[in-house]
DNA sequence: GCTTGCCTTGGTGTGCACTCGAAGGTTTAT
DNA sequence: ATAAACCTTCGAGTGCACACCAAGGCAAGC
């Protein structure tokens, strides 16, 4: 499968794609021979998974080190420690986020009552439950 | 209040509170007698708003836009309906996160097993139910 | 009255993640 | 055989969201 291809099954631009390589965050994908890149099921696979973690969030940066430190450790558990630690990173992130709809969503609820104060802007924010 | 103490309070540099009011993201600040911001308690929780806004990933032009709309509308209801789709577009984002959390639970699930096929991924990545 | 420590504006610099352009090579169609 | 439509690399440009000066003003303490 040429860049094109790949490009537009994925929706990641072609250059996006080329700057991934470039930067560490692909391993250098086997060309054709004309020097064109020929993308096999597993290249797809692996950028399936990086624009995952990058629509998530995480930096180009942070995850060619994770990458680097993935491929130092052959020992499987601690590699799969390391998932784990990506996935709980996540979702720490993604309960923030929830603090901010959960904040809307009460700031909707009390949209015709007076202004909040600070101190209840903030505990609205804080808020451990969902509100609806 | 003035600019460091807001800066304290809130953990935002006093470069971006200028920043954001220069771009339009605040009102314009009142100044003291020496022509120094003096931040009311209004201020404040406007900043509070941003922020939480900001950190739920929300872009600064987009707020300014928002903003601008929001205050066109002296219409009760437009205002709050305003901010159900601001709520809502944050929810959605969110429920993106949620599917990578979800993948990276998968992956971690199946860890042991042998390589994904694409279509496998993204069965994975599309999963509607929570997966621990 | 001079230093310290705030604040102000205006302009420039930075880092990230692309994104684009130029120059050139290969295959396909006319 | 010439144009169209791909691909390549390399280097430079872009947009966002600040971050960092420099130059200068005000107020308090010594």
């Amino acid at each position: 499968m040429n860049i094109n291809q790949v490009s537009k099954k994925l929706g990641i631009s072609k250059d996006t794609l080329r700057y991934w390589e470039r930067v560490g965050l692909l391993k250098p994908i086997k060309r054709d021979v004309n020097g064109y890149r020929d993308y096999s099921k597993y290249d797809i696979n692996w950028i399936f998974y990086i624009r995952a973690l990058r629509n998530a969030g995480m930096s180009v940066d942070s995850l060619v080190k994770f990458i680097h430190l993935y491929d130092e450790h052959s020992d499987k558990e601690k590699r799969k420690q390391m998932l784990i630690e990506q996935r709980d990173a996540l979702l720490k992130d993604l309960n923030e986020r929830r603090k901010t709809v959960n904040y809307l969503s009460y700031k909707i609820n009390h949209f015709d009552t007076t202004l909040l104060t600070y101190e209840n802007e903030k505990l609205a924010y804080e808020s451990k439950e969902d509100i609806r």
